[in-house]
DNA sequence: AACTATTTATAAGA
DNA sequence: TTCTTATAAATAGTT
């Protein structure tokens, strides 16, 4: 508007971006502090400049809040508070429900009876009882998976012994032959190495599957604390 | 800024200063937006009259709401934000709690026990078990308090009943006096009606617990609901 | 950051 | 409210 009229379109060269835009904010601003006294109004401009940067305008007689909020309240809708409403009604939900099933779990260990009658006590009986069915069942299967596969690693280590013995029977014939040898020793059994059969014959008496038990199978609850 | 400077003052005469502050906010508005489109700015201008009237300017590029958020994150401060991440840090927690607390319900119920090992498998054997013992001792608690209760009721009614034949006997042994004093048979029972005695005697091989027994007038009968 | 030729905004009047 | 217009103010390009 000085030298020579310019076109509304975004400045190309960023020099001159920022530079008009520092000017034109100052500019704004002005016009923006002579209308909240001419005119006692009030005013509230936030502007980002391309860089990233923020700068704000607000009429000495009020804050950014309470211009929010009247902003808020006058265009009415959903800003952030039918948000709120409905978070907070979802967590109410929430904990209702948490409510239930801690109900639900203390009735399954038993506690917190008396308020079930006698038909309810019953079904709980029942129920829990089947419940205890499929665990022992499930139970039986995952050690029946592990005795059948120890059985076989038990006949694999038992061939691995035979073929050893007969092997070794083999060289007993020819004495020789198996001192010339005994450096390849593992290699004639198909090992590369002497280590890996060994250590699973001390893996399995032992057996120590130990994942995370910290607490104990299905007592993780007592660790989950109601906020 | 025309046909004469003007004083940066509030203007008091009212329509002069509602015409200023018109005119003026067009003149604002313009200029912002033109800085929005030249320097590829966001500006957020919201303006309340002195006659409480809002009006409010905002780059076509974002909403409100977005830049009133990044002024919070920005500017840092707790217009609002805290509160509501808190709300969605709770929601989150909750969420977590209740998705074991389902779990630990599975398990319990006997499903989603494949990620079980034996260990916890065992342990949860176990606890269910107990669980189970628990309730089988309290369902019989339970239905042994309502037999002691039924049995009372019952040793109660026997009573009654022997009470009735021994007044039906003293009576026969006076045949007179019992045709004589037929009409006043109820009142010397001590029940003021004729129906409930009846009543009260069948009720005992049959053994109904019948709740509202409201057609047995006043007598004790009537108070045996078995609950 | 300052300058200034010009454009733009607008106060007052209609 | 809108238009007009004389004039104040803003500012683009330059230094």
């Amino acid at each position: 508007m000085a030298r020579g009229k310019i076109q509304i379109k975004r400045i190309e060269n960023q020099t001159n971006r920022q530079v008009t835009y520092s000017k034109r904010r100052n500019g704004l601003f002005k016009k923006a502090n002579e209308l909240t006294v001419l005119c006692d109004a009030k005013v509230s401009i936030i502007m980002i400049s391309s860089t990233g940067k923020l700068h704000e305008f607000i009429s000495p007689s009020v804050t950014t809040k309470q211009l929010f909020d009247l902003y808020q309240k006058t265009v009415g809708v959903d800003l952030w508070n039918s948000h709120y409403e409905k978070m907070q009604e979802q967590l109410r939900k929430l904990k209702d429900v948490n409510r239930n099933l801690q109900r639900e779990i203390r009735q399954r260990m038993g506690e917190s009876l008396n308020d079930l009658n006698y038909e309810q006590l019953e079904e709980l009986n029942e129920n829990v009882d089947n419940s205890l069915k499929l665990i022992r069942e499930r139970k039986y299967k995952v050690i029946g998976n592990q005795i059948e596969t120890y059985k076989k690693k038990v006949r694999n280590v038992e061939e691995i012994h035979r073929n050893l013995l007969l092997e070794f029977d083999a060289r007993q014939e020819d004495p020789y032959g198996l001192v010339e040898q005994e450096g390849d020793y593992n290699s004639v059994l198909g090992f590369p190495n002497g280590g890996p059969r060994i250590l699973a014959l001390r893996l399995q008496p032992n057996h120590q599957p130990n994942h995370h038990l910290h607490s104990g199978g299905g007592s993780d609850i007592t660790t989950f604390a109601l906020a």
